[in-house]
DNA sequence: GAGCACTGC
């Protein structure tokens, strides 16, 4: 029935496209590496074979001598005041071959310790050699050699996260110069994994020659480290406070094509960066083949693009499949499919994506009651199928149930089992289930959209890109070859879907960016150089926000507070609150709540135990508002940190509290760098009302005040919006601050606090100058506090101060406004 | 009456 449905009018694929480099690194780890060493040294591995262009022995310490003969150049060089020649020298930085480097890496002795490689350096050379860009080397150096921007574009298990950095140290010869080679990941565990496995590559220890550098944890040792794996944040980070970033050599942009925001901002930092720093060195890789975006983005001139260096993949053929008619249920529709293939196709497991929490388990139950039934029917044919839901906050333990082998058959001759797998879009990039055969794609995800006009951010099910598509599609060809079930039409599929995701610049809050820029000294956000420029109306809330925070004056400069608060790793609104906090005595305990709202959510509430979950929360209740409860669960996380099911028994969220834990200690630090007081009030009542008034100082634009009845509330661009079930407020206040607006089913204010209306004329009395305001029920609403407290019309004061309105921000606004 | 996925000295 499968096969009537569907047509296979398509076509076995190349190779899919990779977009995570986490990919990488299970591609393109060997077998070997797990396996215990097996010294079985060839000591006649013959090199006289190789047309190598050194023309030296292998017997000798080559690599050795030419470091030094290369340490010697260098110093002639300086002698000569940069006028020597190569004197031939074959070895020069950025002058070698491919013959070179494999005579190096065929030698007995580490180059870059003067160490003997060890067997399994030996062991796993050979599965090196046997990756697509191997291949490619000479390619590479012949182009690297020669230019200053490279783009690549490496398809899955091409082997480039690895092996490019490498290639480059080869040339670079980093060690000499005390350079480094930095290559950026999009996430923190690739970027751990991939420097442990190229420190094994390189027969070196981790945190020595290579390292990597990620958020809390830097496993570098300066004066050591040439190759670091870093986070793209940290790396942008990093160049705000060295805008030359004059530790390194080259610089690997690696997963370009998923177009994370700060990798996005760093190509911008760089392109400008790379024409002041001639001997700054760029690689940009890519997984896609939109690469010709990328070389004209970098080019110097239309006619002088950088060159495109190309690598084939090396992944398993995957059938795809389409619908011939829409489907209207796709849900129903992805049931079918599964016990379809369950009874007709060859074992293997499949991967089901759907688009959150509910479906998933509505379509596990579904399967789960159907199959019973099938086996009921066709004990002989239909073996056991296991059905394991999959979602992110879904606890480590039950996730890990993703990685257990298919379930055996009933019977020693009774027909095999099989394993299903129902996801969200984790499955398409961040995990990786070996195993997977079988895809059933219906072509939805939940994606983040956000209004900067409403500053709102909601999440909607919307079509996949194309580009998603196809990652999905690979993930069915990992261990051999697959098939994939779209469940859409060809048709829908060629003319219907957007060839990428929309990158995150285009649909994020620019807040913190923005100041980051500034910060970093580009004055002009609108001619900054991006990829794709943000909607003009998010660099304009951006900025208005910041004005708003006093983070940059009316003539959008940054000011002495815009100054620290870029500092902090932290949401403007945030690094405000903080910083104001010790006049409100209470900085120890913002300090906390702030750890609290940078992390993912503490509260667990697994599906089958909500009302538990509920009471355990309830336990924490303080009055005054959720974040109060926040600082709470800390503090009593602090003191019970001893027991280990602590945790566990309050369905609170270990990871993320160790996290918070992290994110305060790392705050801390920084606020005693910048002699931010650390101060607390000991009267509870005191220290409830100072956190409400901080709170005030950051939070001033997200305030709602109640209409009606029933958990309604309006906020401040009076939309309507309802408390959210998780909070627990015990009392209903009239006026409230709110961490995050969220719409999903209905849009939903979460983690509020109530204020006194009062606080906000008193803090933010620019913000609150109302006669600014177009009339509205919310405006009526403020107009009667400032009555009530009179003598405080905080609206009226001030309004000199803020400088002359036809400064630079007013200007930039126009345009920004007229573009 | 309830949540796609990442990330930051």
């Amino acid at each position: 029935m499968v096969k009537d449905s569907y047509t296979t009018l398509i076509v076995t694929l190349r190779s899919f496209e990779r977009t995570r480099s986490t990919d990488d690194v299970e591609v393109e780890t060997s077998p070997d590496r797990q396996k215990a060493e097996t010294p079985k040294e060839d000591p006649h591995h013959d090199l006289g074979d190789r047309q190598d262009g050194a023309g030296a022995s292998p017997r000798e310490p080559l690599f050795a001598a030419v470091l030094r003969e290369v340490a010697a150049e260098r110093e002639r060089v300086a002698l000569d005041d940069g006028a020597s020649a190569s004197r031939n020298f074959p070895y020069l930085p950025r002058e070698v071959t491919a013959d070179q480097v494999h005579l190096a890496l065929e030698h007995d002795t580490n180059p870059f310790t003067n160490q003997p490689h060890t067997a399994q350096y030996k062991k796993i050379l050979k599965a090196r050699k046997t990756l697509p860009v191997f291949a490619h080397m000479a390619e590479f150096y012949k182009i690297f050699n020669k230019h200053q921007i490279i783009i690549m574009v490496g398809e899955t298990g091409s082997g480039k996260t690895t092996q490019i950095p490498q290639f480059v140290a080869y040339s670079d010869l980093p060690h000499i110069k005390n350079k480094i080679v930095a290559c950026t990941q999009t996430r923190r565990v690739a970027a751990t994994a991939v420097a442990q496995r190229v420190a094994d590559e390189m027969d070196v220890q981790l945190g020595q020659q290579v390292g990597y550098s990620i958020r809390f944890e830097d496993m570098t040792e300066q004066g050591t480290t040439f190759i670091k794996y870093m986070t793209d944040g940290i790396l942008l980070r990093e160049s705000m406070h060295d805008p030359e970033l004059s530790r390194y050599s080259t610089i690997i942009i690696d997963d370009a094509h998923e177009r994370t925001l700060a990798t996005d901002i760093l190509m911008g930092v760089l392109k400008t960066l790379a024409r002041r720093r001639p001997d700054l060195k760029l690689i940009i890789m890519s997984a896609t083949l939109d690469a010709l975006k990328f070389q004209k983005y970098f080019a110097v001139s239309s006619d002088a693009l950088p060159p495109l260096f190309k690598v084939p993949g090396r992944t398993h053929p995957v059938e795809v499949f389409y619908t011939l008619e829409e489907v209207s249920d796709y849900v129903e529709d992805a049931i079918r499919f599964v016990l379809e293939i369950h009874c007709t196709e060859e074992p293997g497991d499949i991967l089901v994506f759907m688009t959150g929490e509910e479906e998933i388990e509505g379509v596990c139950h579904s399967i789960k009651r159907e199959v019973k039934d099938l086996i009921n029917a066709y004990p002989e044919t239909v073996g056991p199928l296991e059905c394991i839901p999959l979602y992110s906050w879904l606890p480590p333990q039950e996730q890990q149930r993703i990685f257990d082998p298919a379930p055996e058959a009933d019977s020693p001759d009774g027909p095999p089992g099989r394993k299903v797998v129902v996801s969200t879009n984790i499955a398409e990039s961040s995990l990786t289930i070996d195993g997977i055969v079988y895809v059933v794609d219906p072509g939805f995800s939940k994606q983040k959209v956000y209004n900067p006009n409403t500053r709102v951010e909601s999440l909607l099910v919307s079509p996949i890109s194309k580009e998603s598509a196809w990652q999905r599609t690979g993930r069915a060809g990992r261990t051999r070859p697959g098939k994939c079930f779209r469940l859409y039409t060809e048709k829908y599929f060629m003319s219907e879907l957007e060839e990428q995701t929309k990158p995150e610049i285009l649909r994020s809050n620019l807040v913190s960016t923005v100041l980051m820029l500034v910060k970093a000294g580009i004055k002009d956000l609108v001619e900054f150089d991006y990829l794709d420029e943000p909607a003009p109306e998010s660099l304009l809330k951006a900025l208005e926000v910041l004005n708003h925070l006093a983070a940059v004056d009316d003539d959008g400069n940054l000011t002495t507070l815009g100054s620290i608060m870029a500092d902090f790793p932290l949401d403007p609104q945030l690094s405000k609150m903080l910083i104001v906090s010790p006049e409100f005595k209470c900085s120890n305990e913002i300090l906390t709540i702030t750890a609290m709202l940078s992390v993912p959510s503490v509260w667990l509430r697994p599906s089958k135990k909500q009302e538990e979950a509920d009471a355990a929360k309830l336990l924490f209740a303080v009055p005054g508002g959720d974040h109060l409860i926040l600082l709470n669960v800390f503090n009593k996380y602090i003191l019970n940190q001893h027991d280990k099911d602590w945790t566990w028994i309050h369905y609170l969220s270990a990871p993320a509290l160790l996290q918070a834990v992290n994110v305060r200690e790392q705050l801390e630090r920084m606020m005693a760098r910048f002699e931010v007081d650390l101060v607390s009030v000991q009267d509870q009542s005191e220290m409830s009302l100072s956190v409400k008034q901080a709170l005030c100082c950051g939070f001033f634009m997200q305030v709602a005040h109640k209409v009606g009845g029933k958990r309604n509330y309006m906020t401040l661009n009076n939309q309507p919006v309802l408390l959210h079930p998780s909070c627990r407020l015990d009392t209903q206040p009239e006026w409230v601050i709110f961490n995050e607006l969220v719409v999903t089913t209905r849009p939903f204010i979460r983690t509020v606090t109530g204020i006194r209306p009062e606080w906000l004329f008193k803090y933010a009395n620019l913000y609150f100058d109302l006669r600014d305001w177009p009339d509205s029920e919310t405006k009526r609403a403020l107009m009667r506090v400032t009555k009530k407290t009179t003598g405080r019309s905080g609206a009226r004061i001030n309004k000199a101060t803020r400088g002359g309105e036809s400064g630079e921000v007013e200007e930039l606004m126009r345009r920004l406004r007229t573009r």
